[in-house]
DNA sequence: CCACTATATAGACAAATATCAATATAACAA
DNA sequence: TTGTTATATTGATATTTGTCTATATAGTGG
């Protein structure tokens, strides 16, 4: 939890002319959807999900590795940080992992940027 | 751009058996997004949006202030974030600078979002 | 001009992040 | 068992980030 005051020091007055200021958001909600933002915050993270909703899941590491030019290791990272983050899970088969799309987790995100604007 | 194959790297063949992962996405594309995504990753930042979006705009930094346990710098530091990432605008109002969104900026994450699941 | 106020900037510092080389792990195959 | 391969983990390092205090800037009002 970051920064957050407690509910009751919402909508005090102030001296300027604004105060449509209520949040609509907990606090924690806000912590979860930014944890969400943060992980698709790379270009080879963002990239990685797009690869697995276009493929349908069930792709190999091996084929997400061959789009970047980035080192091994440096993609299980980030597939580590989807995965610690329940964006993206992996099957093993074999010698070789498949990864897919949690279904359904983008949801919050799209929900909140609908209310937006 | 990070880490990023030339095109024609794209769609080679492998030994295992998935091979659905071309990227409908180019890298620069890839890039705006992820740099939308990473500025919302902060609950700080998401939550001063979504003050943005339920103010209708036109919202008092000294209103902003007043929700958060952060200094002033702080809170100045991620209005200028989210203003660099061309998020948000403030406009001077006499002493007070009023904030709201960038009309249909985030458009871009709708879109990649909906493409999705 | 001077004091006061709202916001921004500068500088310092700790923590988090992205990357790579090296190594470990685990599954298959001979 | 021994070798080979795909992926994960470890450890090092440079960069970026978030936060604060202190200070600057710019507008208001005497």
């Amino acid at each position: 939890m970051v920064g957050q005051k407690p509910a009751d020091a919402l909508m005090v007055g102030s001296s300027c002319a604004t105060h449509k200021t209520d949040l609509h958001l907990s606090a924690d909600q806000a912590e979860r959807v930014a944890d969400l933002f943060k992980t698709l915050g790379h270009p080879v993270r963002a990239q990685i999900v797009m690869m697995l909703s276009r493929g349908g899941g069930d792709v190999c590491v091996c084929d997400i590795e061959r789009h970047f030019d980035v080192s091994q290791p440096t993609i299980s990272h980030h597939l580590k940080k989807l995965r610690d983050a329940g964006v993206v899970y992996g099957v093993q088969h074999g010698l070789w992992v498949h990864y897919s799309l949690v279904p359904g987790v983008l949801e919050t995100l799209r929900q909140f940027l609908n209310g937006l604007d």
